[in-house]
DNA sequence: GGAAGCGACTCAGAAACATGTAC
DNA sequence: TGTACATGTTTCTGAGTCGCTTC
């Protein structure tokens, strides 16, 4: 049938084009320029991407460079700064108890920050409304001071409209308006978005600098809501090779160091007030010194492949030392090993959310059950790990790491360290000694990595279709996901999805049923009609 | 020797953005 | 053909790991 629609659509054509042209004839004729437009850029992108792929520059072909050195030469334009802070319009107004209140431009600045998020559930926890009042009451006037004591009594509605508004208005642009957008975009990042490395153009990761806002630490984090401030020249150090064009502050600034680091492979950074801590700019994924760095992890992996059942004994032979530390350390390890935990080093308590990773595991994370559902020796987990993302599973171990297990529990309170002689400093260095370079990460690099390779062994065969081979890719990675608890929270348009997938499956069934009746009245009908005689 | 702190880097989830598809 | 929604990709930046230095 498909195909004779096809014949009589392209007939119809031919008769078309022998008559005169009509509105509906341009129209089409429109789309067909239309679609054509679209092919060309299609074309013209697959052509740019088989161009660069020719120019790509052939790292690994070449010689490494001398241990620690990173580069020769490395030449930048220094970040790219994101604009300044714009006031709001006369008409949009922040109200403190009911009254209007015209705010100082740095408060005015950091209440939109708080309007923005209005709409997220950070704005509803205590925390992050308390933070946010402590830093935004430090940069106000002595005036404002005076007069906003209260958070509950302060009204941003007005602000989260505007931005609101501002964000509706950008999607409803033209499409000619948005591709200027995107040309401006585009523009910047050809000018920042790029470095020389020993002669080669390389892309940069993030070449803007974090633009000032409110912290959005993940999980219960005690910092959520502080005000993180804007980045100044004067708060950046500029790492570039000396003989290179050393990149101009922006006019009026000046940096607060260069330095001609080749050791290291980040072109600029600079410390964030939140957490003391160094932010870097350094390169993408794409480029040699990143490109190289993960080659060099997957050959860790690969070396670790052939020393692992040697390591694997060793560690159940030490579930029975008499060293306490040495039976911590191969338990530790064996979790690391079968179920891919993360190292867990040790926190400052009150300064992060509390997670935790192996070594850092706590009496109250797990629970032991000598017969559950049938399989004995049960470990039941359940802990926050990396990013707050909970980490709940029930294991069947060994016999002797059960054992183990009830001994380390033995006499300690719920937030006693359940691995209280081990941390991931002794973890490591013992590793080292199994095998150059090793360290607790590798074996979720390695686990992960053999898990893709035997379920893809498994899934595939050479003679399915295309199709067939994607999703016995996706089934496979999803195998690598599950290894490595690696989730994400369900979209906020989750819930409006599913009802329209039922919507959809009910107005089928509807439809189904409706035409089951009309075929059995149709039936009856017939049965009516026939002749008698015709039996 | 080991604790603490820092620096440099990778990992990973959220959000923004781009593209594809169904209606 | 336009729109709404779904899906895929990229960007952003917080959260880890681990080596090194200092005390």
């Amino acid at each position: 049938k498909p195909k004779e629609e096809t014949k009589e659509k392209g007939e119809n054509n031919k008769k078309k084009s022998e008559e005169e042209e009509t509105p509906g004839k341009k129209r089409k004729r429109k789309s067909k320029e239309a679609g054509e437009e679209k092919n060309n850029k299609k074309v013209k992108k697959e052509k740019e991407e088989e161009k660069e792929a020719e120019n790509k520059w052939k790292w690994w072909e070449e010689e490494k460079k001398e241990n620690g050195i990173k580069w020769t030469q490395l030449e930048h334009r220094g970040p790219y700064f994101v604009p300044l802070y714009e006031p709001l319009p006369d008409d949009v107004q922040f109200y403190y108890d009911g009254k209007p209140l015209k705010l100082s431009l740095a408060t005015e600045e950091i209440a939109t920050f708080y309007a923005k998020m209005l709409d997220h559930d950070y704005t509803t926890k205590e925390i992050f409304q308390n933070n946010f009042f402590k830093d935004w009451r430090k940069e106000m006037t002595s005036e404002e001071q005076e007069i906003i004591k209260d958070l509950n009594k302060c009204d941003f509605k007005e602000i989260h409209k505007y931005f609101v508004d501002k964000s509706e208005a950008r999607k409803a642009l033209s499409k000619e308006e948005k591709q200027k957008l995107k040309e401006e975009a585009d523009k910047i990042q050809e000018e920042y978005g790029y470095c020389i490395l020993d002669g080669h153009r390389e892309k940069i990761g993030n070449f803007k600098t974090e633009p000032p806002g409110l912290f959005r630490g993940r999980g219960d984090h005690p910092k959520m809501g502080m005000l993180k401030k804007r980045i100044m020249p004067e708060d950046v150090i500029i790492n570039c090779s000396k003989d290179s064009k050393i990149p101009e502050p922006p006019q009026g600034h000046k940096w607060k160091e260069v330095r001609f680091d080749n050791t290291v492979t980040w072109l600029a950074s600079w410390t964030e007030n939140i957490q003391n801590s160094l932010k870097y700019i350094m390169l993408n994924p794409s480029s040699k010194l990143k490109g190289e760095k993960d080659w060099q992890k997957y050959e860790l992996a690969r070396r670790l492949k052939d020393v692992v059942d040697k390591i694997r004994a060793q560690y159940r032979a030490d579930w029975k030392s008499k060293e306490m530390q040495k039976r911590q350390r191969a338990v530790a390890l064996y979790f690391i090993d079968k179920l891919a935990l993360r190292a867990g080093n040790e926190k400052e308590e009150g300064e992060t959310a509390d997670t935790v990773g192996c070594c850092s595991l706590r009496v109250e994370h797990i629970k032991l059950h000598p017969d559950l559902d049938g399989k004995k020796y049960v470990v039941e987990f359940d802990f926050l790990g990396k990013d707050s993302i909970r980490y709940y599973n029930k294991v069947s171990v060994e016999k002797l790491v059960f054992k183990n297990l009830r001994l380390f529990m033995k006499n300690k309170d719920p937030d006693d360290d359940l691995f209280d002689r081990l941390n991931t400093q002794v973890l490591n260095k013992h590793l080292q000694h199994l095998m150059d370079g090793l360290t607790a990460k590798v074996f979720r690099t390695y686990n992960a990595s053999i898990t893709l390779q035997e379920q893809l062994k498994a899934l595939t065969n050479s003679e399915d279709s295309v199709a067939g081979k994607l999703l016995s890719y996706n089934r496979a990675n999803r195998a690598v996901a599950i290894l490595c608890n690696h989730q994400r929270s369900t979209p906020k348009t989750f819930e409006k999805s599913m009802q329209n997938l039922q919507t959809k499956i009910d107005a089928k069934k509807q439809q189904v049923e409706e035409a089951k009746q009309e075929l059995k009245k149709a039936e009856d009908e017939f049965e009516d009609t026939k002749d008698p005689k015709a039996e």
